[in-house]
DNA sequence: AAACATTTGTTCGTATTACGAACAAATATA
DNA sequence: TATATTTGTTCGTAATACGAACAAATGTTT
């Protein structure tokens, strides 16, 4: 989206990039630190820091900044206003504890695919991600079940997405995809072996919103020591298409 | 936290603002619902609303801005930085599965009880409340769980609640709160019992981190016409302690 | 379809807000 | 203790965000 530089808000933002700073490696940080990683001047990130600090959503031990929970309240806004999480909620510990395997949904945002739902099981050796999570779409099977399902997010994505190597299965080129999304939309699931990265395999379906409308799609991830690929078929396809078939069948009334 | 009205920067927390104008009861608003709800003039709120869009937090559809997935990146800072999450996930799972109810893992922050894990059951009819929800800490029961384990919360907080009557339950006065805590902290559970809901029931145990310190609880909810006050103790909470304790051995050592 | 009402988009002069350089104070390191 | 580094503060001012006023677009009523 365009929009006139003078309608555009800087300190906003500045203020959303030192928010974005923080991270799973980078828990608590000095203003320095913070500085340096946003490009800001010393002064102005320790603004923003301030402000932060001010308005609860961080803290501040006398050296180091790092979040609070009053954080969440900012992505809430988004979990709150989502009506798949509750409808789906229910129909993925069911498929999670039939099939024994974690399982997730997720949407496309931008190029990438975003986990939105999380069911786990309680093995000790589990694949899965959190919410808020994001991945390449083209090389996840979640990302490529809604591609082939989209012709036109698929037009247009095709040429944006970064076809680099990852392991020695990695789709690199756009006419291999596109074949891909074809046989895919055929046969109604996505299967991705090793291609994001080694020793992981993923498998998904779609899952149907109003007028047809393929926005979120259903995984699987399960590590290749455990089944092989089609042993991952026939365990979770079935299964993994009913819980899609209950979910889609209350969306489709949204 | 304070700070000098000259390291305060107005348009970052104008565009929190503004974000957290989106709601569940406000998904998609216009230019001029927006402005009234933040109190802004229209031009200030269109920059903001322009901004996020050109950012890629929301998007219009040519007459109602709403929220984008990206939005999810915001909150996923913190709980990417979280470790309790996937510690004691799988141990919640387990729990669920052996009592048959949801639970969940929350935290205080500020006056509130905020969720931040949660593990459903399938069951048709089941109260659970979604990652980032707020209630009173001091009407939930795993509020009272972590303020009677932490005396210097307590005492911080005590004075700071809306003993508003919420039920006929409802605990509206300090010193009945003061007195409840002391004996939660003796028994080492709390229970709440409509004081919050009619009609809801819930139970919390506590899970120790690092220096014995209690910062967040587990909890589960219930529906009153499902079990009595003695059945709940008697089903849940020595699974609850167990999960608890076997969270805690994994904390303490962070 | 026309008239009227309401909302959104645009412009631009300027008040005010956020800026950062420079220095002081505090903290960390050798 | 001396030195190095980081944080906190000040303040003149560049520039940024402001909103009033008007134009354009959209919605509602007759």
């Amino acid at each position: 989206m365009e929009i006139k530089e003078s309608d555009f808000v800087q300190s906003l933002e500045k203020g959303l990039n030192v928010l974005l700073a923080f991270s799973n490696e980078k828990k608590a940080m000095t203003l320095s630190e913070v500085a340096e990683r946003t490009d800001l001047s010393r002064a102005a990130a320790r603004r923003f820091l301030l402000t932060y600090s001010y308005l609860g959503y961080m803290q501040n031990d006398g050296k180091h900044f790092s979040l609070t929970p009053k954080v969440l309240d900012l992505g809430y806004n988004y979990i709150s206003s989502m009506d798949i999480i509750e409808i789906a909620k229910p129909f993925m510990v069911k498929l999670s504890k039939e099939v024994e395997e974690s399982c997730s949904i997720g949407l496309i945002e931008n190029k990438d695919i975003v986990y939105i739902v999380q069911e786990q099981v309680s093995r000790v050796m589990t694949v899965s991600l959190k919410v808020g999570s994001r991945l390449p779409a083209h090389l996840t099977s979640m990302g490529r079940m809604i591609l082939a399902m989209n012709e036109g997010l698929k037009n247009e994505l095709l040429d944006k997405f970064d076809y680099k190597q990852l392991t020695e299965n990695t789709i690199v080129d756009k006419n291999s995809l596109c074949l891909e999304l074809n046989k895919i939309k055929k046969q109604g699931y996505a299967f991705v072996d090793q291609e994001l990265e080694v020793g992981l395999r993923a498998i998904s379906t779609p899952i149907f919103s109003k007028n047809e409308k393929v926005i979120y799609a259903l995984t699987i991830l399960s590590p290749t020591n455990r089944f092989t690929k089609n042993e991952m078929i026939k365990r979770f396809l079935e299964p993994m298409q009913q819980a899609c078939i209950q979910i889609s069948s209350i969306l489709e009334k949204q």
